[in-house]
DNA sequence: TCCTGTAACTTGTCTTGACAAGTTTGCCGA
DNA sequence: TCGGCAAACTTGTCAAGACAAGTTACAGGA
């Protein structure tokens, strides 16, 4: 009966007041929720909603319970991003490194086999790419090289590649990548790579491949991304029996 | 199969139902599921149950929809659970290759100062730790070093190290590991590992730190695992803006 | 042919009610 | 004081129903 038209749905919003308690710290690791039924009275909805609202924390990995358990709250969610996830950018500056860029190509071309199959497109469909080094506090530590469809692609033409977060600024431009499948694999640095990153030849090198979707699913960048070894390492947090993780980039050697 | 049927939660079932649909090929990606109330009559539950089941699903990235849409096939999904994310067996087993240990040494010692910071032990308390040689089809892929808290690690004593999953013959005896912290990184191949592995020194390896947590967040087991970087990689799938990730391991040059 | 509006269908949200299964609490007896 | 047992409490599971909001299909008119 409340009308509540334009206002998000209301589990939504338990969800996020308790996340701000959470963040806030009025809820500290280990302390107990309220019980559902105590939060069916806070909030005056039925129980159904509680539970949804909670169980979209449980996925979150904020809280833990169990049959008979009241909620226990698990850690102060630090609001980890798919930017964060896939940004260069965004992961140095929260790191308190300097990140910067040196775009080394930038063109359209026709898609070769590869990028066709992961991006699903037909061989010889025009697409975007550029190959970028980039660097923290002045060192070379990652050479990255972008696929992008057409429709995004043409929209990096704007972008000041040298600057700040290409997803970044794709973003102001209404392009939102919210899912991604990306495949870690440790190969020896070729001659190019090696003597951008300034290692030496058949060094170990991390290969990011990534697969970048929007909300339909549909491929719009298809990037391979190299690390040094000796600087990079990624750590994947997972719990539960299901496979969600939490999934940060973290320097090897400078901060920890 | 364990028997399963006994007194699993219906949404449960169910899910496990779709999965394997999907797996099995019977329902391919992009193609729809049947209707929500097609599902409520064909196993004969309330809508309510039917959506947790599908939850489950969409959680797992499986598949997609919204309101007004009949849900979609995203992929054939590989990773399920934890166990299958961090034991080798079930993941080998899965993939239809023949998985194989030989273990090099076991022993109950004082622990070293790095376990003792990610077990959160006293230096000097004993722990158990042995080395394995896991290999696919016979061939030698992986080195394993792990470290397990004593009350743990003498459960180890009674298990057939080199028969099935370390962690299957964990859990039959009442320990469960839940969480896991994993940190991936590139090196290169020291002339122990060289050796076993049968690879070049200095070859690209994948090492693989574990810090395996219970469902209270106590760490039990801290592993470096290295693998041959010619035959393994990791994919890591994430959506939403949450980092939640489906991971898992594929063979490079062997399975697909 | 094209477009539009409506009806049917589908999923999202929310309620109420019930029982099962596990945990916590506190009382009582030894 | 200690141990065990039972009641109270809590979460997990499931049912049935109702309405809202979005999508699809189709008939009919311009």
């Amino acid at each position: 009966m409340p009308s509540r038209s334009a206002s998000r749905p209301r589990h939504a919003e338990i969800a996020q007041a308790l996340r701000e308690k959470i963040r806030s710290g009025e809820l500290t690791p280990g302390s107990p929720l309220p019980s559902e039924a105590r939060l069916t009275g806070q909030f005056a909805v039925s129980r159904g909603t509680v539970r949804q609202a909670l169980a979209a924390l449980r996925a979150e990995g904020l809280i833990a319970g169990g049959r008979g358990r009241v909620p226990v709250v698990r850690r102060t969610g630090l609001a980890q991003n798919f930017d964060q996830l896939v940004s260069f950018s965004l992961w140095a500056r929260q790191m308190g490194r300097t990140p910067s860029a040196r775009t080394l190509e930038l063109s359209r071309r026709p898609v070769d086999a590869e990028a066709a199959e992961q991006l699903e497109l037909e061989p010889g469909t025009p697409i975007f790419s550029y190959t970028r080094l980039r660097m923290l506090d002045g060192e070379p530590v990652l050479v990255e090289r972008a696929t992008f469809v057409e429709t995004v692609g043409r929209l990096l033409l704007d972008c000041d590649l040298d600057g700040g977060s290409v997803y970044e600024q794709l973003g102001a431009r209404g392009v939102e990548l919210v899912e991604a499948q990306q495949t870690i694999a440790a190969i020896a640095a070729g001659g190019e790579d090696a003597s951008l990153l300034g290692v030496p030849r058949r060094s170990p090198v991390l290969e990011v491949r990534r697969r970048a979707m929007d909300a339909e699913g549909v491929a719009l960048e298809w990037s391979r991304d190299r690390y040094r070894g000796d600087a990079f390492e990624i750590t994947i947090h997972n719990q539960d029996t299901l496979p969600r993780a939490g999934v940060a980039l973290r320097s090897a050697n400078g901060g920890r």
